[in-house]
RNA sequence: GCUCUUAUCGUCUAGAGGCCUAGGACGUUAGGUUCUCAUCCUAAAAAUCAGGGGUUCGAAUCCCCUUAAGAGCACCA
């Protein structure tokens, strides 16, 4: 039996990218052992804890498609799936810790653990507590009892700590390095490390898919998992997405939410296609595949350990390839979606669409490009005062024109700029200036016969 | 600083000792198609496989060292 796990914070405004791609992993691996993919929310910090990040993480995580079997929302078997309900069990492992003398308690003031580690610092020492309250205990559980602040704290061994990595090997880390770490915060809500190793060892996770991050406190994990007689889950430490410059992805130096690039008009199909690309390749060398052909495919043994940069630029390329693959109606659904709250006239829209498919990368460049249609332009790219008799001559052929269609348009125009003797590019940049206002724009006969022949009488004898 | 991890074109990657004078994709450049742009097609530039030592008949692939980069060292996750 395979059950994997995501387990994101709601610190942030939406899910971070990296958390998607890591969850494609747990999600993909749980599906094609015929597993289950558990969401767990994380939210132990109260001070961090961000207003409706959660439902809008969840939220986001079921309209991408990495549907869970168990989650805060659903439920399931080892409810509940959110940390902040589950206090009384991480209370009752820590006080077993203390019991069985792998823990103990410390009541350490912030400002006296700041100063310890300042002047570790200045002496140039690990930074780590220096077990000053797991000498006195005794007096301790006085203080306690009289109402003292108190944290617990892990008993670290000072021995080296060996675990396995699926990806990475034997990891070896000496417990002199580590931290006696807090388990339970004084104000009773247990840090990542206690509720991580309990939520994941009572919800049975088996094989643990995270970030690279966490690889340096696996150990303190490890170490609980001993202390507390429990079998180890499998780890799997995947790496960290990031910024061009190599530093670990960031919103300070790019967009980071799943919504940045869902609001500006990424498919989420796209979203996870690349997304999945980070570390990991198609054995066929492809670019561009289903999340379920990437379920089928998808090993952990073929994740790659390099970190990946997160590079925009073929996201929008990769974007730009779904949106030519969806049907015209289906890209109309999304733009009409899309822009939702402009309220633009939908029969324009379904008119438009086929002459920007191949024009657009995200769905937030079409209103840019097709803005003509729905109101007239309020200036040219290109000044054309000295096309004045040109344009009333435009303007009789197009008032003879019967059969209003691209193609007779075409011709139509077509003969102009030949009476004219002036060169077709010349002559339609013009032409498409005034129509349009730029120099830019969908294909023009088709444009003009969207708009209507008066609509295109009125344009073209506006300009002066 | 200490600990851990990583190292193939600018970027994502293929590569499990001979198939590699290193392949694909994005991006870039040039050309074709075209009334613009885009799509599409063709071509090109682009990695002395971080550097140095080994092992081997043979190394991008195995080992070691160096260097560089990243992550972690909280009552944050």
């Amino acid at each position: 039996m395979v059950r994997t796990r995501i387990a994101p914070s709601p610190t942030g405004k939406d899910v971070h990218v990296g958390s998607i791609a890591t969850g494609l992993m747990n999600f993909a691996w749980a599906k094609k052992n015929n597993g289950q993919f558990v969401i767990r929310i994380e939210d132990t910090d109260r001070t961090r804890l961000v207003e409706g990040g959660e439902t809008k993480m969840l939220a986001t995580l079921a309209d991408l498609g990495l549907k869970a079997d168990e989650s805060p929302l659903m439920g399931g078997p080892f409810a509940p799936y959110r940390q902040s309900e589950r206090l009384p069990i991480y209370k009752k492992y820590a006080e077993e810790l203390i019991a069985k003398g792998k823990a103990y308690y410390c009541t350490c003031t912030p400002e006296r653990l700041d100063e310890m580690r300042k002047s570790q610092q200045a002496a140039k020492q690990i930074s780590k507590y220096d077990r000053h309250c797991f000498t006195r205990q005794d007096e301790i559980e006085k203080e306690i009892e009289q109402g003292a602040k108190h944290v617990v704290r892990l008993l670290m061994p000072q021995e080296d700590i060996v675990f396995t990595d699926i990806l990475r090997g034997k990891i070896t880390i000496n417990g002199s390095q580590l931290d006696d770490q807090v388990l339970l915060k004084s104000d009773g809500f247990p840090t990542y490390h206690l509720a991580v190793v309990v939520d994941d060892h009572l919800m049975e996770i088996t094989h643990i898919i995270r970030g690279e991050e966490w690889l340096p406190s696996t150990p303190k994990h490890v170490v609980l998992y001993r202390a507390l007689g429990w079998d180890l889950p499998q780890y799997i430490h995947v790496s960290l997405l990031r910024n061009p410059d190599k530093s670990k992805l960031s919103k300070r130096k790019n967009p980071v939410w799943a919504s940045d690039y869902l609001g500006q008009g990424i498919l989420k199909e796209a979203l996870l296609n690349y997304l999945a690309l980070m570390g990991w390749s198609h054995p066929e060398g492809k670019d561009i595949f289903s999340l379920d052909e990437y379920v089928q495919l998808f090993d952990i043994k073929d994740i790659l350990t390099t970190a990946p940069v997160f590079d925009p630029v073929k996201l929008e390329w990769m974007n730009g390839e779904y949106i030519r693959a969806l049907s015209v109606d289906e890209l109309f659904q999304k733009i009409a979606a899309f822009y939702q709250e402009k309220q633009l006239d939908s029969v324009l829209i379904q008119k438009t669409v086929p002459l920007i498919q191949e024009r657009i990368k995200k769905l937030s460049d079409y209103y840019p490009l097709c803005q003509f249609f729905f109101e007239e332009p309020t200036g040219y790219e290109i000044d054309l005062k000295k096309y004045k008799s040109v344009l009333s001559t435009v303007a009789e052929s197009v008032s003879t024109i019967s059969d209003w269609k691209a193609i007779a348009i075409g011709e139509a125009m077509q003969k102009v700029a030949t009476d004219q003797g002036i060169k077709n590019s010349e002559f339609f940049q013009m032409l498409r200036i005034a129509i349009t206002g730029k120099k830019i724009s969908p294909p023009l006969n088709e444009s003009m016969e969207i708009l209507g022949k008066e609509e295109c009488m009125r344009r073209i004898q506006k300009v002066r």
